[in-house]
DNA sequence: TAGAAATCGATATAATTTTATCGATAGTTA
DNA sequence: TAACTATCGATAAAATTATATCGATTTCTA
């Protein structure tokens, strides 16, 4: 167990936690060198994570699988659950709503909202949709922390100011573009046109030959 | 222009084409600073990014506006056409199959599959819906390269082998679960889990003081 | 036209991340 | 029980990426 985690090292962590959730009951331990083969990771590398996290586990043996998990989802907090809201529900915010996986993760989504009057009411995921409008009224009172946007590209940034006025600290930004805020908030912008663009580069690169 | 250009930086380059776009024809010429302040990048990696693919800003003034946009998109290759498929028309493989902001970035989906059969020959965004079972000799036929995998997790590696048997180079995995393909193949596994990880770690740091 | 300000590009330094190496240890087998 | 193997964990080396520094260049201003 170590002090500092590399972020690097973060994201790897949710996929080893999803890959030895997959494996049944069929091995009670299992190596570094197996998970590395699996995964497409070097095997000291799958040490070195794990071991930033993971009390050990033995040579010649592995780690015990169940271990592993409990471990894992203690550091990556999926115990204390994360309430969050949706801001937008187009077709991916409602995909996102519906989207079961989250809830394993320790995400909970309470609530979309959108300017749709249509929706208003509505249940996607067994989660109600509010009107846009009482967004930072239903953030305060919730004492929300975490919000999702999947508003058009145009109303990104306004949408985040808003959000973090009413005192949101984390943004998980799916609009097409980039948002800016301060510091003390943390935001992710899930660029789709960031992971295209990783991907025809490699595909050309690779066509090359 | 340079030889190697480092993953990081090509990740960046879609960013610095989303907001050169978004600027109207107010300026005709940005400076790494004012790129920097606006995306939160630090200056000299703006300069470093747009050095390897740029002939040159100019001291006092910056980088030309259009030029640069040409010069982007020439290099992440916005010019040729990739055609892709679709695998599973759920909410999420609509929600792609309609998201306008792909051509934009040089991808066009050619059409969506998937074994409801509510779903044939329907249209969604304007791509049709085919049955699944016509994919691997559409792909052939086709000669796609590129497939975009928005299935439930348990069917993701199965159709990852399928599209790979058919031909196709490059998959991009929506689905909640790592797929494994042999060294030949592109593949960026687009883990939401391991986005919110990074995310709710984040917070938590934060949140600590 | 001389000097000041802004900015570039190159080089150097620092930080981070990945990969390699190696001794130690827990099981296995002769 | 002695040798052998797979594996761990730690440390060291290499590679990659980000940041800082600085001289050169262009424009603006007095």
């Amino acid at each position: 167990m170590k002090t500092e985690i590399s972020l690097s090292t973060i994201r790897r962590l949710p996929i080893y936690l999803h890959y030895l959730k997959s494996l049944g009951d069929a091995q009670t331990h299992i190596s570094a060198t197996q998970l590395a083969g699996m995964l497409n990771f070097g095997e000291v590398q799958v040490r070195k994570d794990l071991s930033s996290i993971s009390c050990g586990g033995k040579p010649k043996i592995g780690y015990a699988i169940k271990n592993l998990i409990e471990e894992l989802e203690a550091y990556l907090g999926l115990n204390e659950e994360n309430g969050a809201v949706i801001v937008g529900v187009g077709r991916l915010g409602q995909a996102l709503m519906e989207y079961e996986g989250f809830a394993q993760f320790g995400l909970k989504i309470d609530a979309g909202f959108d300017v749709r009057e249509d929706l208003f009411g509505t249940e996607i995921g067994g989660k109600p949709v509010y009107d846009e409008k009482t967004l930072v009224d239903y953030v305060k009172d919730k004492g929300t922390l975490m919000a999702i946007i999947t508003v058009p590209a145009a109303y990104a940034q306004a949408t985040a100011d808003k959000l973090i006025q009413a005192g949101i600290k984390a943004i998980w930004n799916f609009s097409p573009t980039h948002i800016v805020v301060p510091e003390s908030i943390v935001v992710k912008n899930e660029n789709l046109a960031t992971s295209l663009a990783v991907l025809s580069n490699q595909l050309k690169e690779k066509n090359k030959f």
